[in-house]
RNA sequence: GCGGGCGUCGCCACGUGGUUAAGGCAGCGGCUUGUGGCGCCGCCAUUCGGGGGUUCGAGUCCCCUCGCUCGCCCCA
């Protein structure tokens, strides 16, 4: 029989992994919470016109990575393969910003039909920051503030922020014939790839890795020349702001980002430790957004962390351990009375806060201690018939020195305490 | 979508055409039916991702396929 496995680039997360990314979890959780952010949660499955509107037809996303099916209404749908489109959605459908502006996050999976790789995953996971209806340069820096500090306090080592300005929509416009123009000159010297681009999608070759593009690149007309006085004094403001924070930074002018939405700040939190897929946190602004897809014109800014890819991050550079936790108490009993006993003894442990793995295989004492032992609990609770018949329970300390000690089966603030004293 | 590498037990891993598929870890049982960690003994792949082919004979060679992996592409 064919063996069932799960589908390609769709990864478990295993109990020796959970814990970790329920430490990121939780510090992401409290970064939010004390920066004044609010969660949104909104459907993994979105009619497809939201994307292709939202992130850009010409886009690679859109046009070949999307999970993308017709359901039993006849209606396109597809697994979202980022969440800012369906944040902006929620937000308009639900008239969110007539009570004001947005500071939102959200969580969860993503999902790209891609070809599997490190750090890149069919299904992955992001954690993402939306602020809607800021417009200021200081919400940009306060955005890329939240992240950095976040990346910073779990402790992520060796990473960089990679900045650069698409200026504003006209800006880009603009800068975008002339770079046609200069390309379309030198077309023949172009890789495929470019070439291909030249229609579709002409920034993206700024960011073409191809060494003779990059060449004839070097003396083509540059996006910071393009940017209207304005737009370059914003981006002066951003990096002000950021120097100001201490948060170090380096200029790419190759930076352009593959969803068209992006306007103004790009930016990028990158690694060196993780191959090819390098970046951990990318995001910017997207002013125009709001209104394509219908709702007013809304000035916006936000960023998506890739949780895999940190994760990854956290096990190599911290060298975190993949291990479950160990209970603080492993219940070892045997016998017709002490089984029964041993359920409401359990119970009572748990009730008063300890972490209890209860033995229920009914097996000689000498294999539940070698089960105790391996468990990795501080202490055994040891309960057998005679136990019960005198009213007590054993206590043993499994992890250094100590004695047995021997309390009344009744008296669990007396077993907590016992408990607490020596392995704690 | 395109390249390269790989695919032997839950994990690690010998094996390079002859056959009884090493070993280690983990797991299970026993020595020890009321006390673990050490030790000793035993069990644990009719099978080498799947299918086809070459051969007297294939885990070992060839083809196809699936999967993993690294890179391109793309992005978190």
């Amino acid at each position: 029989m064919e063996k069932l496995q799960s589908l390609r680039g769709m990864v478990d997360l295993l109990p020796a992994h959970t814990s970790l990314w329920q430490r990121v979890e939780a510090t992401a959780r409290d970064h939010f919470r004390r920066a004044g952010v609010q969660e949104i949660r909104t459907p993994l499955l979105e009619v497809t016109e939201l994307f292709a509107r939202g992130i850009g037809e010409a886009t690679d996303v859109v046009g070949k990575e999307m999970y993308t099916f017709v359901d039993r209404g006849d209606r396109s749908c597809t697994l979202r393969p980022e969440g800012t489109a369906s944040v902006v959605r929620a937000v308009i459908q639900h008239g969110l910003l007539s009570q004001g502006s947005q500071r939102l996050w959200y969580g969860g999976p993503m999902f790209r039909y891609e070809r599997p790789q490190a750090g890149r995953q069919r299904q992955f996971h992001q954690i993402g920051l939306e602020f809607l209806g800021f417009a200021d340069a200081r919400s940009d820096v306060e955005a890329i503030s939240i992240a950095w500090d976040l990346l910073a306090d779990l402790g992520v080592q060796g990473l960089a922020l990679e900045l650069n300005t698409l200026g504003s929509t006209d800006d880009r416009a603009r800068y975008r014939e002339q770079l046609v123009a200069y390309l379309q000159r030198h077309k023949d010297q172009l890789d495929p790839d470019s070439q291909d681009r030249l229609e579709r999608n002409p920034l993206r070759i700024l960011d073409s890795k191809n060494p003779d593009t990059q060449a004839l690149l070097a003396d083509a007309p540059t996006l910071a020349e393009a940017l209207a006085p304005e737009s370059r004094d914003r981006f002066e403001q951003v990096k002000a702001g950021l120097t100001a924070l201490d948060i170090p930074f380096t200029l790419n002018p190759r930076l352009v980002r593959g969803l068209d939405y992006y306007s103004h700040t790009a930016f990028e939190i990158t690694s060196t430790q993780l191959g090819a897929q390098a970046t951990v946190c990318g995001g910017g602004r997207y002013d125009g957004l709001v209104e394509q897809l219908g709702g007013a014109s809304t000035p916006a800014i936000g960023w998506a962390l890739g949780m895999e890819r940190l994760v990854l991050l956290l096990e190599q550079v911290a060298g975190e351990a993949a291990v479950g936790p160990a209970p603080d108490v492993y219940l070892v009993n045997r016998g017709e009375a002490a089984e029964p006993a041993a359920l409401t003894l359990a119970r009572n442990l748990r009730r008063a806060g300890l972490s209890v793995e209860l033995d229920s295989s009914g097996a000689a004492f000498g294999k539940q201690f070698k089960r105790a032992d391996r468990s990795g609990a501080a202490w055994a609770a040891v309960l057998g018939d005679g136990e019960v018949e005198q009213g007590v329970v054993r206590l043993k300390p499994l992890r250094g020195n100590g004695e047995e000690q021997e309390l009344p089966l009744a008296d669990v603030d007396a077993q907590k305490a016992c408990l607490v004293a020596i392995a704690f």
